[in-house]
DNA sequence: TAATGCAGCGCC
DNA sequence: AAAGGGCGCTGCATTA
């Protein structure tokens, strides 16, 4: 990588600084609750590992591995259920690892349907909260705060990265351990906790470089929305039926569409790989089509798809999906994706890499030269993954400056790729709001004259008191910021 | 005993 | 034809 522009060396050097003090500032942490909470993980583990202690299975572990029998081996528990007690264990290359051992993921020891291995899922679970989150929190608390490491030099595609601890992974989606886990993390006293977050970042970055106009109308017409459609594509059902539903499309197959569909096609992936964890959501028997009597694999048979298909790699002329599969519905879906509606996308897409191959780098929008050996996803995708985050360093600096030349006393504490985290006093919450929001969505399209489309941003803010568990939308009403 | 590799999994 | 982009951290297994 090389900075071709003053702007992008300022870029740099204004960013490093900025992430400099977002670290010296620190995430506050309520200590009492750490270490409460860490006990009773511990003694939850303990529990757990009793339990599986008086297992039967647990005898014939102690069996085949003797004094190395060691309960946190994944390695042993799968040698012990499908060698030792032949549990049925799946065919193929995509159930093995790199190196040809059985996998041991949560779905190939979900599928043993055990007491035992149930048990020992939740216990290495709970594990993790330990040994990774919690753990790694108190490793590096100083006078109640965490401050982690933030690099700009370290990431392929200029993006930034966090460590010690990683401030960036800590679970959010799992309501359960989210509750558990952000409860750490507090706003110091007299602060509120916000987090502002550019909405679909790369999405939009993704338009700037393509210029699709269909994808620009997606972002820019609010009554449009192409989780939607392609939700319809997907799984046959009517825009207007969806549009009816919404709130049932939302948690079911718009979601899906959007999270193992759209997602995963943005960067790189392919039909035969989007089909089976798709298929995976269509078989929820508890996901009813509403006003029918139907699952969505009831409705889809109807259709004539009956089955999910083999999912194989295609070769030439072999793997062929086979007619009135799913696989062969989601083929004819990501065709008429990338063919019909985002074929100026596509264009660019074979134009990029093309030009990549000819000239051996290609150059970001915001100015920065990438010269290596680049597979074509990678080519693909690193520009809009960097210059996503590079929109969010720039208002983070931004912001800060903002905030210094009024005297607030509001703090950038942590960054998460396209969010970033304050610690606000809470009678300047109104201000930092309105003076954030402008930065993000009014000066920094200014500034960057490649960003052709606007930009739009969410605020989550904690009451006095709360921690990161309790972030709650906020929006603006009329020039006042208040819950949505 | 220390260093390295691998697999798994948390996030965007 | 293509073959999901980017990280950091942990525990276990293997190698030096």
């Amino acid at each position: 990588m090389i900075p071709t522009t003053a702007d992008a060396y300022q870029l740099l050097h204004d960013g490093s600084l900025a992430l400099a003090r977002m670290e010296e500032n620190g995430f506050c942490i309520d200590m009492d609750y750490l270490q409460r909470t860490t006990q009773e993980v511990t003694s939850r583990i303990k529990e757990f590992e009793r339990e599986l202690q008086a297992d039967k299975l647990w005898r014939e572990w102690r069996k085949r591995f003797g004094e190395k029998a060691s309960l946190g081996s994944d390695t042993q528990l799968t040698e012990l259920l499908f060698n030792v007690l032949k549990h049925p264990y799946p065919e193929g290359e995509e159930w093995r690892t790199n190196t040809g051992r059985y996998r041991a993921d949560e779905e190939t020891i979900g599928a043993v349907d055990l007491p035992f291995t149930k048990l020992w899922q939740r216990c290495k679970k709970q594990k993790r909260l330990l040994g990774t989150y919690l753990n790694g929190i108190a490793r590096e608390v100083v006078n109640g705060r965490v401050h982690a490491s933030y690099n700009l030099h370290t990431v392929e595609t200029m993006r930034s990265s966090c460590s010690d601890p990683n401030v960036q992974n800590q679970y959010k989606r799992d309501p359960e351990m989210m509750k558990i886990l952000r409860r750490c993390y507090v706003a110091s006293p007299g602060c509120v906790l916000v987090e502002i977050d550019i909405s679909s970042a790369e999405v939009r970055v993704a338009a700037c470089y393509n210029r699709d106009p269909v994808l620009i109308k997606y972002i820019k017409d609010p009554t449009t929305d192409m989780h939607r459609d392609t939700a319809a594509d997907l799984f046959l059902l009517p825009v207007e039926f969806l549009i009816e539903h919404k709130d049932w499309a939302k948690r079911t197959v718009r979601d899906w569409a959007k999270n193992r569909f759209v997602f995963p096609q943005f960067y790189g992936s392919v039909y035969f790989q989007c089909a089976p964890s798709l298929w995976e959501g269509v078989c929820n028997p508890a996901v009813k089509v509403p006003g029918t009597d139907l699952t969505v694999k009831q409705h889809l048979r109807a259709k004539g798809i009956r089955k999910l298909g083999a999912c194989k790699p295609a070769k030439q002329g072999e793997n062929e999906p086979e007619e009135g599969t799913f696989e062969h519905h989601v083929r004819e879906v990501e065709r008429s994706f990338w063919n019909q509606r985002f074929k100026v996308y596509t264009e660019w897409k074979n134009r990029w890499h093309e030009a990549y191959l000819k000239k051996g780098y290609y150059d970001t929008l915001t100015g920065f030269r990438m010269a290596g050996h680049y597979k074509r996803n990678e080519v693909l995708n690193g520009g809009i993954q960097g210059d996503a985050f590079h929109c969010l360093l720039w208002s983070i600096i931004k912001s800060q400056r903002l905030f210094d030349r009024r005297k607030l006393k509001a703090k950038p504490i942590a960054e998460i790729h396209d969010s970033m985290i304050l610690d606000v006093p809470v009678e300047e919450v109104q201000e930092v709001l309105t003076l954030a929001h402008k930065v993000m969505t009014v000066d920094l399209p200014k500034a960057w004259d490649w960003l052709i489309v606007p930009m739009e941003v969410e605020c989550e803010i904690a009451p006095e008191g709360g921690s990161w568990v309790d972030v709650a939308q906020w929006v603006n009403k009329s020039g006042t910021w208040g819950p949505k």
